[in-house]
This record gives structure tokens, sequence and C-alpha cells, in this order.
DNA sequence: TTCCGCATGTAACCAGTTACATGATTAC
DNA sequence: GTAATCATGTAACTGGTTACATGCGGAA
């Protein structure tokens, strides 16, 4: 229930098309929330259905014409309502960890090398978003408004990161299998 | 496409009804996959019919009868090769990060007090996770085996709720209206 | 000539949520 | 009497995933 509240507060931020809002969900957005095009483009279908959003179609040369989103007032307002609502704090949800619970000592090879991989996953995704900080944010202290309001969360998500690569560490050590710790079985 | 993995998991670790599973899925298992009782219900449904568990129906004077489920030998093969495959990495979703993003000034005073809810919120969480892992784990160090992986996955879980307190204190911090940075608009 | 990026969509399916239904026992 | 706990389920709906479809331009 808030796909078309997160597409509102993309377009909130800067109008585009949907083609063009996948890709901001596939990067900053996605650290978030996530959802793919045909996701999108029946999100925003509904939403200008409802007045929140008004398109203008663009020929284009070359290539397919497109459809620039707008954000209405009334979608201005109806984003504004929903931040005022509560939101319940956020089901996690980590299928590695299901694996990790399930795996008996004939997994734990493979599961060994997975928890690598999402190591270095997720170290690739912590570099990406210290780029961006380094990049976007060099003034932290002097950020206010919706600039700020995007830093913080950027920082959530780099703390995250963080965590998680920090954990994969103390697993990767604790599971026997790894380094010097022989003895098969 | 887990939650039959998340089932099948959790009765390799002990049999049980489905009623019994939600109560699991909402404590321990919920830390990291959650599911509804009739979620369960359905599910277990296919599963019999996959051939993954079979049940026993048990009589009960006063209370409706119960149906005891157990992981078939093919259920356990089924569930030791998924935990074989490789595992995409969980897509994040924090409604109150879009909430943060979303905010202009005008919602600022409500949203300070969601997230002062959800740091309460998480904070019993994190109590309740710390409880648990002093009374179920007071010797980490001789753990092996399966303890060993429901260990982890609690560290990882303290971990993360330990992040995520210490981001919405630095969000509390970083808005504006908290303690003395006065001055409306 | 093959792949990638731009750009939009339909259709079918699968998973998750919410509401409704039943009914006894036990504790307050 | 009222609510909570045990115990199972149906039905309708909403949201998310996967597969398929089209087609041009530019780069390798």
């Amino acid at each position: 229930m808030a796909l078309e509240h997160a597409i509102a507060t993309a377009l909130a931020e800067q109008p585009g098309t949907g083609y063009e809002l996948a890709r901001r969900f596939d990067k900053s957005i996605g650290q978030f929330w996530s959802a793919t095009h045909q996701q999108i483009y029946r999100t925003l279908a509904r939403m200008e259905a409802d007045g929140w959003v008004t398109s203008t179609e663009i020929a284009q040369h070359g290539r397919p014409d497109k459809k620039v989103y707008r954000l209405t007032p009334a979608g201005r307002a109806a984003l504004a309502a929903w931040v005022r609502e509560p939101a319940d704090l956020d089901v996690p949800r980590s299928e590695l960890a299901v694996k990790l619970r399930a795996a008996t000592s004939r997994e734990l090879p493979s599961l060994r090398a997975e928890i690598a991989r999402h190591r270095e996953q997720r170290q690739l995704r912590l570099d990406a978003y210290l780029a961006n900080e380094k990049r976007e944010f060099a003034n932290p202290a002097e950020l206010r408004g919706r600039r700020l309001n995007q830093y913080l969360v950027l920082r959530g998500g780099i703390a995250v990161e963080q965590t998680l690569l920090g954990w994969l560490d103390e697993v990767l050590a604790a599971l026997p299998g790894g380094a010097r710790s022989g003895g098969r079985r």
C-alpha cells in the first residue's frame, strides 16, 4: 500500500516518465522501495485516473513517444496526508537468514559460498552509497529541507549495509569450514 | 517464493500445528520472515498435497481438533535442495524512509512523533532479542549445528535493530523542531 | 550483426492482506 | 458478561513477479 506514494514522492522531487522512474527506483529510491517497470506503468495509470498526476505526451524522433508525468496539487495533498498517517514497522525479510537457519552440515559448503557472494554484493552497494554521499552531500551540516531528508535516508542505507557486512563476516567466522577449522562432518 | 521453505524450516526444527506455527512466526522466525495464519494454513495444505508434510489429526476435549504437521523425507530433501540454490539479495522496504523523503516542513511535526514511536517499538524488539540471547544462548562459543545457526540469525537481528535505533536517533537530532532549535518556518 | 538503451505496454500468475465465520474453555 | 486463547478455515481483494511483445538508434 505504498507504491503510489513512493512514485508520488519521486515525482514531487522531479517529474519524469515511467521508464525514467523505473531507473530512479533502481538507484536512489530502490534503497528503500523497489518496483519493476510494469508495476510502475500500471500504478501511474491508476494515479492518473485518480487525478494524482497528469501526463504530457512528447513526440520524439527515432524513439518512441514518451509521457512525462507530473504530480498534481491533489496528488501533492494526498501525499502529504499519507505522510501524516502512522507507518507500520516494516517486516524484515531475509531469504539468506532462512537458509542459514535451515542449513544442515551437508549444505554448509554451498551456503558459505553464497554468504561470501552476498558479502561482495553488499560491499558494492555500500561503495555506491558512500560515493553518492561524497558526491551529493559534501556539506551535510548545511543541508535543509528535502535535501536533508534525502541525506538522512542515505545515511540509514549506509548504516544498514555496514552492519550487514559485519554480520556476514561474523557468520563466516563462526561457521565451521572456514580457514583452518578442518575436520569434516 | 519462500514461505513454504520458511515453514519447512520451522517444521524441521520441530513438528507443530498451523496455529502453533503462526505463533512461532510471530516470535523467532518473524525476525526474518512473517506470515499470517491464513497464509500458513493455505501453504500447509499445498505442502501436504506435494508430499512435503504429513498431518496427524488429534482429537481434543473441549477444543477443536488439531492437525500436527511433520516434515517428510521428501520435504526435508526439497528444503536441502532449496538451501543450496542461490538467494537474491532481499529488497529493503521502509515505509518510514519513504515518508521521511516525502516530508515537507509542514509534515515534520507528525513525522517526528512517528519516528519517536518507531524508536520505542524497535527498542522493545531489541530488548526481546537480547533477553532471548541471554536465555537461550548463554555459551555461544560452544554452539554447533542448528543451534549455532539459530544464534547467528539472532545476532543479525540484534545488530540490525541496534543500527536502526542509532539511525532513528540521528534523524531526530538532525531534523529541525527537536529540542532547542526553535524558530518556526 | 548483435547487443544495449530508450520507451511503452498486455496478460497470466503467484503471494500477501483483510474480512468474515465458528465455537468451546478459561481467566478476569 | 467480556475478553483472550486455542484451532481451523473460506472468500475477496490487492500487490508483486514473470513472460511476452514491439521497434528504432547507436555503439562494438
